[in-house]
DNA sequence: CCGTCACATTGACAAACATCCATGTATGCC
DNA sequence: GGCATACATGGATGTTTGTCAATGTGACGG
């Protein structure tokens, strides 16, 4: 739904910083310096991280991250990992939508190659935050 | 929902090498050459990026890691993003559970701190896969 | 050209999720 | 003690997700 009130991201910042907040002595805490990350940066990550949010797509991306230059065809893994083939494809679906991986037709079969790129966007979001002395303004 | 078949895991790298595939010349591929990742350790890192797949969560995370030493009560946040109290507690406890962040109550005020072994749990696995040259076995 | 194999798509359904309102709990202040 | 504040929890509700059986599609092979 539309229940997400958009305009925040930008205008918190100012917000915070000119007029809003108690701005006496014993405010809670100093909170974030800067803005909030945008939400469409957010609904971006949030789409990849979701792509990775269940068990058999984390074991997908294993198994062909562990095949021979992170290529593989999809015909023996519902065997594998106890699913039905559907299902398998609704995932790779998944994965593929995600940009997580690519999808390449070779004959009669389908072979997936990981995506390093579509990993690293993910992996550098979650560098980010360990970092301390973070400037991001 | 114990629909999965949990002992495959291990049984299917035997399986494989020992009987199980076609083994004639016509074989589409040769799949991976070692074992599925175990069903418990995708449950974990799943868990971690389901904590990770939505926008709000992702925002506070953000949020955190670029507040001052990655810490910051959870008091300004409902009206920066927009959310009502209880949907931020609900996703506060999300990243909690998750192992993401640290909750840590100061006087009346909560605050949360973003816990960098959390982060390195999932930057691990989206860091093997980008290696062609993968070994596991 | 007809059957078979590998994979995708559709429909259906139960489980999980995000969100809110109302209420509960604990802390600090007067 | 009593009241306000900051956060958590419980109940209710609409939406999304994961799964399978059945069916569709496209590529070999005889």
């Amino acid at each position: 739904m539309v229940t997400t009130t958009l305009p925040l991201a930008a205008a918190v910042g100012a917000q915070a910083q000119a007029a809003g907040w108690p701005d006496d002595a014993d405010v809670c805490c100093p909170g974030s310096t800067c803005d909030l990350l945008p939400a469409r940066s957010a609904a971006d990550l949030a789409e990849v991280f979701k792509a990775l949010a269940d068990p058999t797509r984390v074991r997908l991306l294993h198994y062909l991250a562990f095949s021979a230059s992170g290529t593989a065809c999809a015909c023996h893994l519902p065997d594998a990992l106890g699913i039905s083939q559907p299902t398998l494809s609704f995932h790779m679906k998944k994965l593929h939508d995600a940009g997580l991986v690519n999808r390449e037709k070779r004959g009669r079969w389908v072979h997936y190659t990981v995506r390093s790129d579509g990993l690293a966007f993910a992996r550098e979001f979650l560098d980010l935050p360990a970092n301390p002395a973070a400037r991001c303004c």
